[in-house]
DNA sequence: CTGAAAGCGCTTACAG
DNA sequence: CTGAAAGCGCTTACAG
């Protein structure tokens, strides 16, 4: 039972107090070079491992990082999973996951306390502001990623949203679309309100209406049955901006596959988040680009500025997009 | 700094001995109603939440399960730790991530153990021998998620690639196909090692030789480059057998818009996992199904064997599979 | 049902 | 540089 090797058990052996041993595995601690190297055969011989329960509990850091997540099926989220644990990695920090079913996201956040995480990083849910106040009163800090909660206590990393949902519109206007439709996702996710306002904004600004909307609630079904309607009216849409790409992509397939319309041809799609799949040849998509990994840099650097620095204001960062353009909207002449 | 309250404090304020609060929070401890209702108001009033950190250190269990993943980009592996992480959940666990860089899981897995996890799963990467003896010194259960090694001390779910690769052989050879190629995974991957071992079973059953074989190295950039050279040689292939669905679909654009290849008139092309992109229409692949919740299920049963019951012999699941007829194989006349 | 007490495996002043 | 000692916040026999 090698598991249960103990500090104190590395001491004896190395015929050393049990700090001496606690002290060699301390970075920046002082031990003697001799005294180091009878504690590491010891160590070695021994199948030692430092526990860090146990340092987390008497150091009142865990080194663990909240992460509350959903919506693994939209591509983006798994890649800002995979690079933010990555991130964390590097600087000596785990990720404890959380995936939230929608609703229960206080019950979940209430466990991830209770595991004493340093901070918590809150992707794709919405923080209820009980919660955000109880992790205020325990001074942790918590990062709200591409979420934006107004006048709440918590940080957040957001990609200007508005400004891409008004570029898609100044894009589809200069292309000479007039009959323009949108498909939200949820009507109480910040990114989806950030995104329609914007797009609005830029019909706003030239006096053309939004002739159809739809709610898809980020899903394919909820998508593809928004496409169908709107397909199905006495004046169908010749552009249509779909809140995210993954509703993009059924929307897509819809209009293609299910009732034989031409892309860009007919109908414009443009989509947001630019994931991977958008880039791949069968789709193409159109799409607004969020600036994953400069978000990404953002959200670490900010967890440690108020883990490690100890800055404690609340801080907004929002991020430039790009729109990319590729085979699903038509362009511009100009 | 509600985040500081302890036991002793709550015990206090309700007039009992910090053991009782202990009770309160432990499910099953005998505490008299009155007492109970006591010491829940006033953990209420003072914001007290056991420490799950304490509690792990003197109960030797963390209730924590280490996640080793990567490939992210393939999104049956987000879509496994989306479930299984829930499934963990739904039991009182939690899951402490870990993404493997290749080349450095052992030290990742070094921390894991740091953490006091009660068990590891490792999906999608491969254990060294003396990690898995180090997990086994440790009584630290330990599942290979969709990977086997062969005489390792660890227990594995996967399922029955062997007979998946195999039965796409007999698919491809009965729809009259001559020319088959074979893109791999990765050479050290016991998934890829199945999956074209029952591939060349099955030629080997008619004494039809694998005429292509290329590594794609589970990437579209290698699955991509892999199929041009494939369509270049003087007999290419008129069917190819991707090692998984991520790969096929690069396949698939190479094929089409890359080299205005028709699938499945002049190419079928068949991958395996089935994903949910494989069933989204502008791809329709036809592919394996790995039956992904009854692996999760059977992952999750196998740990808690282990863990709760205390079940200690090394279990090897394999779960059938199943080929999924779409769009871009061509189908057997009979 | 209840409380006093030991102890989980560490870190960290403190004194030398 | 080093060791003895206190203590992090709990759980869990043990005795009542």
């Amino acid at each position: 039972m090698k598991s249960k090797v103990t500090s104190a058990q590395v001491a004896k052996r190395a015929d050393v107090s049990q700090s001496a041993v606690s002290r060699t595995f301390t970075p920046g601690a002082s031990v003697a070079p001799g005294t180091r190297q009878r504690v590491m055969d010891a160590a070695r011989e021994l199948g030692y491992r430092p526990n860090a329960i146990a340092r987390s509990l008497i150091s009142g850091r865990s080194r663990m990082i909240g992460l509350i997540a959903a919506y693994l099926d939209n591509q983006f989220y798994p890649i800002v999973l995979e690079r933010l644990a990555k991130a964390l990695q590097a600087r000596g920090y785990h990720t404890l996951l959380f995936i939230s079913e929608p609703g229960d996201q206080d019950d979940e956040l209430e466990k991830l306390l209770a595991y004493q995480v340093d901070a918590v990083v809150m992707a794709s849910a919405t923080l209820s502001s009980a919660l955000a106040k109880e992790c205020l009163d325990a001074a942790i800090p918590v990062v709200l990623f591409n979420r934006d909660v107004p006048n709440s206590p918590a940080n957040s990393v957001t990609s200007d949203n508005f400004a891409g949902g008004r570029c898609v519109a100044d894009y589809l206007i200069a292309a000479g679309h007039k009959h323009l439709a949108y498909i939200a996702g949820a009507e109480d996710s910040s990114t989806n309100r950030d995104r329609e306002a914007g797009f609005q904004a830029g019909l706003d600004a030239v006096g053309l209406p939004l002739m159809h909307r739809a709610v898809g609630g980020y899903t394919h079904e909820g998508a593809s049955e928004a496409t169908r309607q709107f397909m199905a009216a006495k004046q169908p849409p010749d552009a249509i901006f779909v809140a995210n790409d993954h509703m993009a992509f059924a929307v897509l397939d819809t209009l293609r596959q299910g009732l034989g319309v031409k892309v860009p041809e007919e109908v414009s799609v443009i989509g947001f988040d630019d994931v991977p799949q958008a880039a791949w040849r069968a789709y193409g998509l159109t799409t607004v680009a969020q600036p994953t990994d400069a978000m990404i840099e953002a959200t670490v650097s900010l967890l440690f500025d108020q883990l490690e620095v100890g800055h404690a204001e609340t801080t907004r960062r929002c991020l430039p997009v790009s729109l990319i353009e590729r085979d699903t909207a038509r362009k511009p002449s100009s």
